[in-house]
DNA sequence: CTATCTGATAACTCATAGTTATTAATCATT
DNA sequence: AATGATTAATAACTATGAGTTATCAGATAG
């Protein structure tokens, strides 16, 4: 007699694959390890494959069980998603997108997406999530997230870009800071301040490029100070421990003692992408994409 | 206590979806008509939305019921992939490709192309399958097939689509007949007779490109037959029951007792592309679009 | 107003997921 | 080499819940 396959070996499957331990897995999933040993050599029979190479001390995937892995992580998401919607549907809400963005979005270019998609479809939700570039990716490809905002030269197989806004860079100072828009003229004025900037991890693209912007005016910047959110950045150069480089765009939504300085004559520009997965599914999106 | 969703449900819930009657499709998944209304009102508990409407007569489904189906087709269909993806990856298959063609493409375009793929990938496999346009387009969005070899202008939202090769049209005449390559000059010298054409419902793209052939030329043609089958219109023709229009490259493969006659001076090309959905999540597809 | 459909309810049983107890193999440590 | 501490697999048992049979209540048709 053949058995059937479940969910229930799918969440049992990954629990494995990531800890790599029988019985760390069992503890995680709240059972037995016998219990779990026998329901994934069920799996292994009903697939006809072997999932994973058991030595007697160490539990590893086969290429099968890697890519196994990978596509029933994207079947559980799909799942959940498809749950949800289908929840929202049944309440007449009818339909999610789940926005990522890096917080310099935040002050512009997703509320005016939001008004106008809340204006010709009402019953569309959002849920938004700042989030890195990289964990923006990561989602993305694991239908936990519909579309992100980052700042990125490159994306991955699959992706679709788009550019929603490029922006000028300023140059960030204290307000009594002897620079001002009538002195300013290159921040080669600055070469031999410290700079505070955007982690690199946080978004490599806007940390290259500052890097750019300071080495075509032939100086390399001594960065004291990183931080992923801008406003910390601001308070930073407040009080004195920096100057920063940011997209001019971020002047506005904050509280600010300090002074933006538009930089001019540089060819650098603070561009701001959509990006989403060409497989996704969701209904709502299509609708979404018109705005873009 | 709250249960867990498992494929079963899905399993049952498509059945009611597609019997839209719980004791035919109690009958076909051989279990008691009870037990499935237990079962599908569970689904409907742990998904907190109501998927049919049931008045004691009639069962249909719910706007939610009606996108579940739809998501539930298709994760079905990835899910069997799926596995038997994995199970080829284990055996060192390492991949399937699904491939959905029209009969004329089988000629030159396929085989030169799995040859190609072959040569660089040992490891892929095909499977291959002539189908109609039509057919083609609702196999990929069923995740039924992975690229297909198709005629038609324009394809559905979310597919991609690239021309492979674009082809002239020649006319087909019995080995007896008056024209030849010497004296054949136009069309129009033929406007008179009967001809035999691909069905429209097979590949409409064609059907209209012939007749917009014969309209440039002044006359509108006499249609006595339709067939979904090269070789059936080849000897339909050898045996003087009309002329037909056909791409120039269908004249190779065949054991012909008829006669091709290129058409000169017409704008008209038999284009032939290779279509996909964006969303196609099989990894060995990726190598063979290189190819393409 | 029966006869005959429908799906839902109630109480049962039985298959199998999950249990405990144990074994066999693989290391690490002395 | 011997011991102790790991690992996952095996064997026999238990109990949860899917699926059963029997029945009911509402809807429609003749």
């Amino acid at each position: 007699m053949s058995y059937q396959i479940e969910l229930r070996h799918f969440t049992y499957f990954l629990a494995v694959a990531e800890e790599l331990h029988f019985r760390k897995a069992a503890e995680r999933l709240f059972i037995s390890q016998p219990g779990l040993s026998r329901q994934i050599k069920q799996m292994e029979d009903i697939i006809g494959a072997r999932l994973f190479i058991r030595n007697k001390r160490n539990v590893e995937l086969t290429a099968a069980g890697v890519y196994l892995k990978k596509e029933i992580d994207y079947i559980f998401n799909h799942i959940d998603f498809t749950i949800k919607q289908t929840g929202l549907i049944d309440k007449g809400i009818e339909g999610e997108i789940r926005i990522g963005f890096l917080g310099s979005a935040i002050q512009s270019v997703i509320p005016k997406l939001l008004v106008q998609v809340d204006k010709e479809f009402p019953k569309i939700q959002f849920s938004l999530e700042e989030m890195s570039n990289y964990d923006q990716v990561a989602a993305l490809l694991k239908d936990q997230l519909d579309i992100g905002f980052v700042r990125l030269a490159r994306v991955p197989e699959g992706f679709r870009m788009k550019t929603v806004e490029t922006d000028t860079f300023s140059l960030v100072v204290p307000n009594d800071h002897v620079l001002n828009k009538d002195n300013f003229r290159s921040v080669a004025q600055v070469s031999s301040a410290h700079f505070i900037l955007f982690s690199s991890d946080y978004s490599s693209l806007y940390y290259n490029t500052i890097m750019s912007i300071c080495e075509d005016k032939g100086f390399t910047p001594i960065v004291s100070h990183k931080s992923v959110h801008a406003q910390t950045i601001f308070k930073l150069v407040e009080n004195g421990l920096g100057v920063a480089i940011i997209p001019t765009s971020l002047q506005h939504g904050f509280d600010l003692n300090v002074k933006f300085l538009e930089i001019p004559n540089i060819p650098q520009k603070a561009v701001l992408s959509v990006i989403w997965k060409e497989d996704n599914r969701n209904p709502a999106l299509e609708k979404l994409k018109k705005f873009l």
